[in-house]
DNA sequence: ATTTGGCACTCGATCACCTAGAGTGCTAAT
DNA sequence: ATTAGCACTCTAGGTGATCGAGTGCCAAAT
C-alpha cells in the first residue's frame, strides 16, 4: 500500500515543519488539524506509531507528542523539503555586500558576518591555505633592526603575507633590492609549492657567484615556506552569540562545548574540508558531523569556487531545529557570490 | 575608635577572601571561625550590620549570609588586598612565549590567548591604529587585474597593511615601481600623519613633469589613508567560553549581553581607552565600566609601552569574585613584557 | 562600654503530595 | 481502514510542611 507510506511520509513533513517551528512536540490531536487530511486522531495515531517503529519519530515521554529523531530530519531534507525560493529583495541586499575589488580576506570576514546575520546563527568560512593553487607573484624585503628582515609575499590572488625573519648576517638595501628582484624575475608566475622545489635543486648547483643571495635564499624558504604558517588560521566564524538564543541549547554545559569547538577549530576545519568535493550544498544533522560537541546541532555547507576551482567551504552552524527552507538556498547563493566576488579579482 | 573601625576593615577583608573562594554569601558564625578573632557569632553580627550600614556588605536575602558589595570590592582592592606574588615559575614560563623578534600582530594574539589561558577569563587587547605614532617605511604596488593596485604600507615597526585600490586608469609595472621609488626615498622615516599633509601641500605645486605620478599619489592618499580603516578592528579578544564556567554568569541572557559586547567591541575599546593614561594597572568594578553588560563584571587592564611612550592596553574581564590577588599582578608583568618584546622590534 | 548568650523571627530550599492536562495505546465498534 | 472510547502514564505546576541557616535585638555578663 504505497497509499499509507505515502501518507505517513506526508505526516512526517507537517510534522517536522511544525516543530521547526513552533519547537514543540506534536500530539495527535494537533497533527491531524495542521495536516488538512480529514482524519481523526485516532488514526493519526496509529500512523505515528508506525512512524516511530521506523525511527523517524520519538516522544520525550509518554505523555508528550512526537519530535523528529536525526533520522526523521534526514528523511526531511533529502525527500519532503520543499525550499522556499529566495525573497527577491533579500538577493539584491545580499549582492550588494559583494563590491567588486575587495581584498580576499576583507571579502571572506564580510561573506562570514553577512551569514550570520542573516541566518541568525553562527556562520563558518574556510580559506584554505592551500599552497599548492598559490601563484607567487612577488617578494619584498625590508630591513629592520641587527639581522632582522620583513618578508612580504605577494601571490596572484591579491593575497598578502609577512613574516619576520632572522638572518645569519645583515644585509645592505641594495642587496636585498637585488636579491627580491632576483627572485621575482625568476619565480613570477610559478606555483609556490613548484618554487620550493625549484629552489631547492638551483641550490645545489649554485656557482660561486651566486653564493650569497643564495643563501638569503635559503633562509627564506626554510622560515618562509617551510616553517609551518599556522595551521587553523583559516577559518573564520561570526555570530557564535546568536545560539545563545535557542532554548535547546539553554544548557551551559552544551554551549560551552560548542563554543570550545569553536575556538578550537581543528575539528571544524576537518569537517568543512569534507564537503568540498560535494558539488552543492551538504547538511549534517546532528552525530552525522562525528562530533560529539555538535550532537544537538546541524551544519549546512557549500564549497565556494574560483574559476571553476573549489577553492574554499563557507556554511553555518545552528540547532538541529532550523529552518532549512530557507537556510539551504541562502547558504547556496552566498557561495556562489563569493566565488564570483573572488574570481574577479586575480588576472 | 579607630580599634574598632580597623576591627571591622579586617573582618571585610576576611569576608571578600572567603566569598572569592568559596562564592557563597558568609554567615557570622563561619566568618567568626575564619577570621582566628576570638570573638562570637554576636559580635561578628554587629559589626556586619555596621559593615552594612556603610553599603560595604549586603545580604541577599533575610537568611543567607553577607556577601561584598561592589563598594565592598572597591575598598577591598584599593586598601585591604595584599597581592600575591607570582609563581617564579609562571614568570618563566611566561617570559618564554614572549620570543624576540616574533612580528607585532603575532606577538600580540599570543599575549591574547596567554592572558585568557592562564587566568582562566577572556582577555582584551587593544593595538590602536594610531597612525600619529605610524612611522611610514615603504610602499609597494602590485599592479593586479586592469585598472586595480594592491598598495603594500610598511611602518618603522614592522605592521605590514594592505589594500587594494581601484585607479582611473592603468598603470604599467615600471611606472608602479617608479612611482613606488619616488614615495619611499621622498617619505621614509615621516610620520604617517605628516605624509598625508606633505602629499597634500605637494599636489598644489606640482610640475606638470610629475603629473603622472601625483596622480596616483593622490589616488593613494585618499584611498590607503583617509578612507577610514575600519575602527574597531584593534581589539583582540580571546578565551570569551571561559566566562561560561562562573555560576553567577549562568544566567543565559546576561551572558548573551556580554558576549554581544565582546563583538561589538566599540564600547570595550573605549573602556580601555580610558586607562591608557593611568600609569599601571586599573580596575573597574561591576558598574563603574559605565556598561550595563559589564555590570557583573570587573575589568583588570594596564597600558603597556613601547620606548617609553603608551601604545595600547591590555587586560582580562571575568565575573566581580575573581582573585584578584593573582590576575592584577599578572596582568601588570604582561603589559610590562608585551611591551618589552615589542620594543626590541624598532630599529 | 563591649561582648555575649538567648530567643523569636524570616526566608530559602527541599520534599511529599496533589491536580490538571496532554497525550498515548488498546480494544471494540463501525 | 477508521474511529470513538477509555484506562493509563507522565509532566508541569501548585500547596503545605519541615528544616536549617542566619539575622536582629534585648538583657545579662564582663
Amino acid at each position: 500500500m504505497p497509499d499509507l507510506l505515502r501518507r505517513a511520509e506526508f505526516l512526517l513533513k507537517i510534522l517536522v515543519e511544525r516543530y521547526i517551528a513552533e519547537g514543540q512536540p506534536l500530539g495527535s490531536r494537533t497533527l491531524a488539524k495542521q495536516s488538512g487530511l480529514d482524519l481523526s486522531p485516532a488514526t493519526i495515531r496509529n500512523a505515528m506509531a508506525d512512524l516511530e517503529d521506523m525511527g523517524l519519530v520519538k516522544s520525550p515521554h509518554t505523555s508528550a507528542g512526537r519530535v523528529p529523531t536525526q533520522l526523521g530530519y534526514r528523511v526531511f531534507i533529502d525527500s519532503l523539503l520543499t525550499v522556499q525560493p529566495l525573497n527577491a529583495e533579500t538577493i539584491r541586499q545580499v549582492e550588494g555586500e559583494f563590491v567588486v575589488g575587495t581584498d580576499p580576506q576583507k571579502l571572506v570576514e564580510t561573506t562570514s558576518l553577512l551569514l550570520s546575520e542573516v541566518t541568525k546563527l553562527a556562520s563558518l568560512v574556510v580559506v584554505p591555505r592551500r599552497e599548492e593553487q598559490l601563484v607567487f607573484r612577488q617578494l619584498d624585503f625590508v630591513g629592520l633592526s641587527g639581522c632582522r628582515i620583513l618578508v612580504i609575499l605577494v601571490t596572484e590572488d591579491g593575497q598578502v603575507q609577512n613574516r619576520i625573519i632572522d638572518t645569519e648576517r645583515g644585509y645592505s638595501p641594495a642587496e636585498l633590492v637585488h636579491a627580491a628582484n632576483y627572485f621575482n624575475d625568476k619565480y613570477g608566475g610559478v606555483a609556490i609549492s613548484e618554487v620550493k622545489h625549484i629552489l631547492l635543486a638551483d641550490m645545489q648547483r649554485t656557482t660561486e657567484e651566486m653564493q650569497r643571495m643564495m643563501e638569503l635564499a635559503l633562509e627564506m624558504t626554510r622560515k618562509m615556506f617551510v616553517e609551518p604558517t599556522d595551521e587553523g588560521d583559516d577559518l573564520l566564524v561570526s555570530g557564535e552569540s546568536n545560539l545563545m538564543d535557542f532554548p535547546e541549547l539553554g544548557d551551559i554545559q552544551k554551549l560551552r562545548k560548542l563554543f570550545d569547538a569553536f575556538t578550537a577549530k581543528r575539528d571544524l576545519v576537518h569537517l568543512l574540508d569534507r564537503s568540498m568535493r560535494a558539488g552543492g550544498v551538504k547538511i549534517f544533522i546532528g552525530r552525522e558531523s562525528g562530533y560529539e560537541a555538535l550532537k544537538d546541532c546541524s551544519v549546512v555547507v557549500a564549497p565556494y569556487m574560483v574559476d571553476g576551482q573549489v577553492v574554499g567551504t563557507l556554511g553555518v552552524i545552528g540547532p538541529t531545529r532550523m529552518p532549512y527552507e530557507h537556510i539551504i538556498p541562502f547558504v547556496d547563493v552566498t557561495a556562489k557570490l563569493l566565488g564570483g566576488a573572488l574570481s574577479s579579482i586575480g588576472r
